[in-house]
DNA sequence: CCTACCGATCGGTAGG
DNA sequence: CCTACCGATCGGTAGG
């Protein structure tokens, strides 16, 4: 017996995820995402005040996603390399359990209002900034080379992370540790010999 | 003296280029894209068919400049590291000078129909290769790891060019040169001791 | 390149 | 959550 029930606000919120994260914000209309969910354009709006909000509330929901992982791997400790590799293992799990969030986070900032993109941005940075910490504890205790410079290196680190998802697709020939262990040997030794 | 004088057709394109890298497609309209260039809205039909036609080709000029430096590359020759070295200087150039045709490139492809989006992936599939020959090329001779996997190594590579778009603003502590200096010493070394 | 305009779709509201 | 609808804007055309 098949009960068909209301739709939550959190079904509302995680269907935009889905169609902001694969078509874009604009290019997703307000009757997309009621088909989505299986409503009418104007039902939307018992459960949401505005497509803006959506977007916000989406967008939020990926940078906790990224500074809870971050936050872990701070609390936890340890010598920089385990710290790195423990980013690293974050932001692919993140990348692979929440695709719409992460996406919509890293692609859509653009689409919302200024109040809100800086707030996105400053969340970025954040971010960037556990990675920055852990490059210079990592400098310290011998992890790393001492002369590298925190900031762009934290960077590059990142777009290769961030890049994940444009590319990597669950069940091909490597699995997510396997992902997570072929960026961390390229960031620590890169290709040459 | 200042003269008006009448607008081409690639100024059109041009300025499509601009709009659609700084607001993405769907989040340009062609009233935008009149005013950007000095027109009414109606008048631009008579330089253009269609928006989906300018989106077509703006992305094509971007995927003809990436490869264009690929070629450049290949016809060169040298080792392994050296031609590395000229893909990374080659991207930089491409992104930095036509950032309007690389962003488009890089993120408007879905907004493409199937069959432009699809020769976009091959385009892109086709300058990717020339950076996995070369690291082939590299294992080779000396200048790389031999145990590299050239197809995921070329990707994370790739995720550093591209991302260069997102946060290098010329003017600043780095010039391109030093800047693909820094992504290359990444690539080659990490950041390990 | 403009005037005048088209049908379709946009985000959103009123009222039940 | 639906019916009925709003004004605004969309990409685009006819005709000059």
């Amino acid at each position: 017996m098949t009960v068909t029930r209301s739709r939550t606000r959190q079904d509302v919120v995680a269907a935009a995820g889905r169609l902001f994260a694969s078509r874009g914000y604009h290019g997703t209309s307000m009757r997309d995402l009621a088909r989505e969910v299986g409503l009418l354009g104007s039902s939307l709006y018992s459960h949401i005040d505005s497509k803006a909000d959506l977007l916000v509330e989406v967008v939020e929901q990926g940078a906790a996603l990224f500074q809870a992982s971050a936050d872990r791997v701070e609390n936890a400790g340890g010598t920089g390399a385990e710290q790195l590799a423990a980013l690293v293992e974050g932001h692919v799990d993140v990348v692979l359990d929440h695709i719409d969030e992460a996406r919509t986070f890293l692609y859509e900032a653009d689409a919302l209002d200024e109040t809100h993109r800086q707030r996105v941005l400053a969340a970025r940075d954040r971010y960037e900034a556990a990675f920055r910490r852990v490059l210079v504890t990592g400098a310290k205790d011998g992890s790393f080379q001492t002369d590298l410079d925190p900031a762009i290196t934290a960077i590059m680190i990142l777009s290769i992370l961030n890049a994940v998802e444009r590319w990597y697709r669950p069940g091909g020939r490597l699995d997510r540790r396997q992902l997570a262990a072929e960026i961390l040997r390229f960031c620590s030794n890169g290709v040459g010999t």
